[in-house]
DNA sequence: GGTCAAAGCTTGAGATGGTGAAGCACCTGG
DNA sequence: CCAGGTGCTTCACCATCTCAAGCTTTGACC
């Protein structure tokens, strides 16, 4: 195995059926992991979407979903203790989610046990690390559908 | 930007967090195009997974989620006229949820309205849709727990 | 044949995730 | 000051998910 001369260009359908396995398989293991701390993965996910202090519509717009569904999810997060709201200086509308030590160890611990998703990097040779790595940015910015613009 | 001779290899993290990028990315492009048609990701994502007849507990599996979730997913579907139970030859207590023909038709659009996901593959090379192919087809059976076992 | 454990599916309760509309507090421009 | 817009929360409503319990059927054992 290894260098296959196969020079059979994978078709689009191909790719997305590769590319939606692997999502599917690493988000598996993500939220097994999460679960293990008693979260879900839309907790975690949003622990992890705050490892710098964020206001709740930026959060919303990171996680993709409506913002008054980011108030309940902030809620069991500081209820849980992993994170807490903070005024923001200027604007009193604005809250402003901030991430406490003990969240950020919990979210340290999950990355650290996902234990398939790591057992798959060693599996990948500095080659195959660094062209993932680089096609990942490459195509990042398209699939997320920002052309251009920051933050 | 683009061709920088950069060497260095990144590390799990880094890698973590662009494979994650990308894997929401796309997650989100499929669930805008589902919607579009009126579905869930769950319910695509369960259309998707019955190309071929399936018992229910099966999809379950193949679903990552428990069985009784299963039956209001697929009770969805057969109310949308996409996907219907049958009786299972053989087991009566086992029924198979075999996908219909206008729920291929709404599957293969809804592929096919993945615009963001197209583009990201139009930008790649072929080398670049060969190694990505390849990688994924390497780091798959490790990231999905399955290290041999076949069906 | 009869009995019983186990398997496959459904149902129900309870919590979470998600959208949309409405409401309140606050900022900003006139 | 006032009008409109912004940021967050609340509410109603449904989908999703898990667990526990139930039903039917199967298969193995006596």
């Amino acid at each position: 195995m290894g260098s296959t001369a196969t020079t059979t260009v994978p078709t689009n359908a191909e790719l997305m059926e590769a590319l939606a396995a692997v999502g599917a398989a690493y988000f598996q293991d993500f939220a097994a992991a999460a679960a293990r701390h008693g979260l879900s993965s839309s907790q975690a996910k949003a622990l992890g979407a705050v490892q710098e202090p964020v206001p709740m519509r930026a959060l919303a717009g990171r996680l993709g979903c409506d913002a008054s569904n980011v108030t309940g999810i902030v809620d069991r997060l500081e209820s849980l203790g992993l994170a807490h709201r903070e005024a923001a200086a200027g604007d009193r509308r604005v809250k402003i989610v901030v991430i406490t030590a003990e969240g950020r160890e919990i979210l340290n611990h999950i990355r650290g046990e996902m234990a398939r998703t790591h057992q798959a990097f060693e599996a990948m040779t500095d080659e195959q690390r660094i062209a993932l790595h680089s096609i990942c940015g490459q195509v990042l910015p398209v699939l997320a559908g920002r052309t251009g613009t920051p933050q």
